[in-house]
DNA sequence: GTGATACATTGACAGATATCAATACATGAG
DNA sequence: CTCATGTATTGATATCTGTCAATGTATCAC
């Protein structure tokens, strides 16, 4: 028995070639720097980490803020600076709002960081 | 015909366990933050993405100032953050400095991104 | 409609960060 | 030793970022 994905997940492009193959242009490095910037803070690495591994991949809100351990608004946050940075969506349900993780996104950062 | 590596590497220990693989605990997040906020500004981005295409994976830093078109103590700057967080290592050469990426740093990265 | 619940936004503040000019330090040449 | 060169450090400043309390907004139950 399958299940469609629980979350739409957003058509994700490449930022560029890896650091290692080609050297960076300025405003590819400007992208890449703020994706990495999304992933640059305990709070958002314990996020993506939370829905990452919760099964299905999404988490309602009410649920994330407890286990990281700062209100309400710090988490809605840090929460919508994971969404701008597209590695996570989110999806209204009701009164309660789910986030899950972009696998796409992840594996993107990964791609730059891939050796020679 | 093979040559020793031009910099001495550093041993590198993984952070932690993927993201996708078990939550992360406080600590770890703390670790992982400070790696990914190296790479999290686009001088940086660009210094690492020289030495990477570098051939012999290392370069003066004489040579990193023009390229990304920041001043002197700028470049040095961030050169010194790269290097606290493992991701470049330096030797002195004369009154040169040498710069080089160290791959298992950038591994490391990678590895905690790798999906489920 | 009213009230309750869940999440987002605003405003304020402290701490971190990127940048450069000026200066210090280290190395090799003479 | 003295001087020139390459790199690092210091100090100052403007900007950005994480945090929370207070408030706003959306949804459901009634």
């Amino acid at each position: 028995m399958r299940d469609l994905p629980l979350l739409e997940q957003p058509t994700v492009e490449p930022c560029c070639a890896p650091l290692s193959a080609e050297t960076l242009g300025a405003d590819a490095a400007e992208q890449l720097a703020r994706q990495f910037a999304a992933l640059a803070d305990p709070v958002r690495l314990r996020l993506v980490s939370l829905l990452a591994t919760a099964d299905g991949g999404a988490v309602c809100a009410c649920d994330l803020v407890e286990p990281v351990g700062k209100s309400q608004p710090t988490v809605s946050h840090h929460l919508k600076v994971l969404a701008d940075a597209g590695v996570v969506t989110s999806e209204r349900r009701g009164r309660n709002v789910w986030y899950g993780v972009v696998p796409a996104a992840l594996e993107a950062l990964r791609a730059a960081l891939a050796p020679r």
